[in-house]
This record gives C-alpha cells, structure tokens and sequence, in this order.
DNA sequence: ATTTAATTGAAAATGAAAATCAATATCAAC
DNA sequence: GTTGATATTGATTTTCATTTTCAATTAAAT
C-alpha cells in the first residue's frame, strides 16, 4: 500500500478512522457518495463523524488512490484507482444502474487527441447516459399508453 | 427555433427573460455556470433573479436544447446543445481552460460498445484532464526549484 | 514518558440549487 | 382589445452536500 508512503511524505497520520475507512473502500469496489460510505462505517465504527469520512476521501484524492466521478446527480462519488487500469461508465438514467466497460482502442485514442494538442493528460472520464435494456423496454410501453 | 414548439407543446409561455437569456445563452457557445449566465444577464437586465436563470437553463435542459456538464469543479454548468454535433473537451487543471475536439472515431467506438452492451445511449461525455502546453511549462519548471 | 502536531467528532458555516409565494405577465378564446 | 386561466417572475427561504471551526484526543518521533 503506497498510503502509507504518501503520509509519511506529507507528516500525516494514519488513525484507526482513517484505516478502517480506506480499507473498507477500497476493498468494495464501487462508486460511494459519502453518504453511502459513512453510513457503511457508521455499522462497523459508531461514532465515526461524517466529517472524518470526507476528510478521508478527500485525502485519498490527494494521494491518488480514489477520483471524484460526477454522474449527473449533484452529488459526488468517488472511486478506488487501480493504477493504470482504466475504465469507463455505462450510466441508466432510468433506473441509475451503472456498468463499467473497457476500450483499450477508444483510449489510444484519446491519447492521440491529446497529443495533436500538446496536451499533458492525467486523467479522463468517459459517460454514455441513457437506457439500459430494461428501461428501454419499460420507456417503450410507456409511450403506447 | 424549435424552442417555441417545445413550449407550446408543453403549455409554457415564452417570456421576455426567457428570450434573452436563452438568446445570450445559445449565442456565446460557451459552458456558462448559472452565476456566469447570471451576471451577463444583469447587465441587460437588470432585475432579472437568480431563480429565473436556474429555471431557463433547467428548461433548456429540459427541452434538449443544453445539457449539463460538470469539469469536476462543484458547480454545475451549462453547454448549449446543438443537435447531431458533439464535441468532447480538455480541461486544464493548471489554468481552467476548456478545449473542444471532435473525434468522430472514438464516437463511432461509443456507439459500439453501447450496441454490445444492449445500451440506448441518449448523450455522453468525454472529458480529458491534465495540463496545457503552457501549464506544464510551468509545473516542469517549477519541479526543479 | 513527553512533546508536538495532526486528527477527531460535533456543531456551525458555506454555498449551489431548488422550493415557496404573492404579484405579474403571457396567450388563447372571446 | 379585453378577459381569464395559468405560467412565470423576483425575492426570499429552504434544502442539502460539503467544508470549516474548535476543543479534546491521539499518533508517532524524540
């Protein structure tokens, strides 16, 4: 774990919160809202405070562990980087479903854009919105009513 | 301007805030935040509200005339939607600056992977980020202080 | 063990976006 | 053009996610 490289770096501590917290994240691999990730925690450590998973979040940003992915909701997620492996998003408007895929080929070409731009890129986020089949279906019959 | 039959369609009026703003709005192609569009707007309207911008630029969404984009600041914006064209964007972390490409590669890709996956796409976005030519000048130089 | 600085939880603060409401404006029907 | 039903407006308040504050606690280096 590189964490802890990035807190000795930094003259940061590692807590009890902060362990419990990273681990549980970064162990289920999925996008939380805070919300979604305090109230897991809340289960495992009562008396965890809302403001120390933000907190916790936040620095797992700073030290390139975790990204802020947005999904059209106002509301921010986060999500566990695995160093180079890359994926994008899939996102239901219908029913908020989410699915990952991969395409090595749309990212080769995503770095030759950048390229022709003399751009320096860190990262990106690619989002399809739209149906999946089932809510395609419903949406579907709805119309016919 | 098929605002007009949207509104019509939905029984909503088209008033003279809702004219300017979606005028300015549509004009200048650029991703107005609602404080952005806000501001401008005062200037040649003085008494518009807050609210009345929020509400337009909601209704252009609503209208499929906008959509909402978000550049991982936390502040919503807005990017006037012009049918069929798309285009994806660079933000630069350094400076903000905001770079639009066309690839119509990668989108003819998307539209693959969606096909495979059973998914209707209804919009997406792509967006790189990382440091403009002149921002990695910078930071390059900066790293060797 | 002592010291120093970072971290915590609780509560308050911030800020973007949405909701409320009385007053006003739009527009279709006459 | 007038009328009337209804949508819209601006001002304000409310909501809700996120951040900040601060006194008490804790990690970790000496």
């Amino acid at each position: 774990m590189d964490l802890k490289d990035y807190l000795k770096k930094k003259g940061l501590k590692l807590t009890k919160q902060r362990e419990k917290i990273i681990t549980h994240f970064l162990n289920k691999d999925k996008h939380f809202s805070a919300e979604e990730l305090y109230n897991a925690m809340k289960k495992r450590m009562p008396g965890v405070g809302y403001a120390t998973v933000y907190r916790t979040l936040n620095l797992l940003v700073r030290a390139g562990l975790a990204t802020k992915i947005s999904f059209g909701e106002n509301i921010t997620r986060f999500e566990p980087l695995h160093r180079n492996e890359h994926h994008d998003h899939m996102v239901c408007i219908g029913c908020g479903k989410i699915v990952e895929f991969k395409h090595p080929k749309i990212e080769r070409l995503q770095k030759e854009v950048a390229r022709r731009y003399n751009f320096y890129t860190q990262s990106h986020a690619l989002e399809l919105y739209g149906y999946c089949k089932k809510c395609r279906k419903k949406n579907i019959s709805k119309e016919k009513k």
